[in-house]
DNA sequence: AATAGTTTTGCAAATGTTTTCATTTTTTGT
DNA sequence: ACAAAAAATGAAAACATTTGCAAAACTATT
């Protein structure tokens, strides 16, 4: 058991050539003679012998991983995402590193520390709320890193995203003018998610606008589950003084909101209005289809593995990100107000 | 802008000691002294130091990384799986490599191949259906790896996960119970995807028991989406003759199952019992609640990782992996047949 | 067959760390 | 204050590669 794994040394004995020789084999194959070349893959194969990236990366080879850190990959939220963004960078050669935070920014930091240690070429991170202590490192050991999610004009560094806040008024501004006034909010926690704080800056403007706000009881803060979401919603609408519309954060929200008043018998959309942000996969389908605003997460991804490969290639220059809009969709859980 | 990144000897240099004390000072604090290791923990601040783990891996030191190659993550199938494993293996320090490739082994192959010139510690594959090459590149390089989801006593690796032929064998045998003979099935292809497959063969001899099986155009073969099983769904149920059960291959499936009868108004479980298997996020929640099967990502996932950092560190001893059995849950979508 | 040019190869230094062993410094017991 | 023991540090070799430069081996041209 003890055969030590073949380096390029022992492929190089085997057959009959200098390191140097195999190592060019490998990185400039057009520098060696299609025979001797032909002599080594043989021998790479026979021995399997597997180049070691760690002893390239230390001559200031890049390595080929980008980190990519967001808060969870548990639920619906991120899941197209990170597959967009996974599936382009890869298709460039690189391979990603991935972890989560669970909303904490104090480990995201963490994180990303352990990331550099491995000598990621470029970062991704999820929104623009990041600790100094983050944005610090990165720009110190100025690593390409782009933000996605969220789009801001005065980002401290490139991001690609939808304009949260906008998404946030676009829904509020349809279900104004709707006509409803009675209007409840189920949104996540706020504490280090910038995108749900501006999606909801956003739906509350919308309501200032016609002088309408939501009323303290009728702000419901629950985790990202359908299972909480319905909960909640099960409760606020028990109680007779009912509001005619419930925006919800996000579609997973949605849907446990819809869950629930199905459940209640409430009729949606003619008794309540119900709607979401997101067009997660699923939302369309629903029955009945969920009026939304579409964050294009598919979009963002594969513009945002876009513009970090080209950061990491041509490294001084800086390119600037890009905002995505977001697109309001009306469906069938909104009505006009009875 | 050329200021090159501070490596070990400039923060020896810096605070007036050897490299040796600074990488000591690191790897084995209690070597050395207090002082000394303050003035190295200063230096190291203020030079915005960060270790080289690709130097460090060379010396054959684990890097603490553990490659998980997955099918997709774009859907809800694996998120859940892939945050406790991730989760989990973080809180062991490693950091994972995640790639997905689209159930395609050859790409599985590559990604491998690719994780391994990484120098990962460890590695987790999903399900045990894999190419030969896979196989024989991971026990000739003999890296620890854990096969994910799926379990079999004859599995050529150690391997956690639940079984997928008796999951499909319950809902079948549930659905049979009930009294149903017209059964329709409706399965995401199988194709590079034993998971699958296994649940489809449990189903049928689960009929076949009664004597019972699925009529050819009953089987429903769709793409793992909403979407794509709302559809197919629609159709089915649009001709004259109807199965009094659909039994859907995972919860996603069963999810369109639902909202396809829904918008065609045919009620659940009174006309037509739907059945998933999974029991994602969402499902208990549903109105109405799906029956299903339950395989315990959560579960699978950690003990996943317990597994793999432990065949990381005993090297030799192998463990042999787990069964986490299914567990059928009887919730509001089936009922006797009429 | 000799020359010049070109292609292919090897040597040796370099990369950023860890580790073994030897040396220096500090502590302890008297 | 002194030797012995213990603790802390440094020098140098090792790790698996790449690369600049020079040498060697071919080709083409005369």
């Amino acid at each position: 058991m003890k055969e030590k794994k073949a380096d390029i040394i022992a492929v190089a004995k085997a057959a009959r050539v200098s390191p140097s020789t195999v190592s060019r084999s490998f990185n400039h194959p057009e520098l060696v003679k299609a025979a001797t070349r032909k002599r080594i893959d043989a021998t790479v194969r026979r021995l399997g012998y597997i180049r070691n990236r760690a002893a390239q990366t230390i001559h200031g080879i890049r390595g080929g991983t980008i980190g990519l850190i967001v808060p969870t990959v548990d639920h619906a939220i991120f899941s197209e995402l990170i597959q967009s963004f996974s599936e382009r960078v890869e298709e460039q050669g690189f391979t990603i590193l991935l972890a989560s935070h669970g909303y904490r920014l104090k480990r995201e930091y963490a994180i990303a520390r352990k990331m550099l240690e491995h000598r990621v070429d470029g970062m991704a991170l999820i929104g623009l709320e990041h600790s100094e202590d983050t944005y610090g490192l990165l720009q110190q050991q100025n690593t390409p890193t782009v933000l996605l999610w969220n789009y801001s004009d005065d980002a401290p560094m490139p991001c690609v995203g939808s304009d949260n806040y906008l998404a946030g008024r676009l829904i509020g501004d349809h279900v104004v003018r709707l006509g409803h006034r009675s209007i409840a909010a189920v949104f996540p926690p706020i504490s280090g998610n910038d995108r749900a704080l501006q999606r909801l800056y956003g739906v509350e403007d919308a309501l200032a606008a016609r002088g309408l706000e939501i009323a303290g009881d009728w702000r419901l803060e629950t985790p990202y589950s359908v299972s909480a979401a319905k909960n909640k919603v099960a409760r606020l609408i028990s109680f007779p003084q009912r509001p005619t519309a419930i925006i919800c954060g996000n579609d997973v929200l949605a849907w446990g909101a819809l869950h629930a008043l199905r459940r209640e018998g409430v009729a949606v959309p003619e008794d309540v209005t119900i709607t979401g942000i997101g067009d997660f996969h699923g939302s369309r389908d629903f029955e009945p289809s969920l009026t939304t605003v579409r964050i294009p997460a598919h979009t963002i991804g594969s513009k945002a593995a876009k513009l970090i490969v080209a950061l990491i290639g041509n490294e001084g220059d800086s390119e600037s990100g890009e905002l995505v809009p977001p697109e309001l969709l009306i469906r069938s859980t909104s009505g006009p107000v009875r």
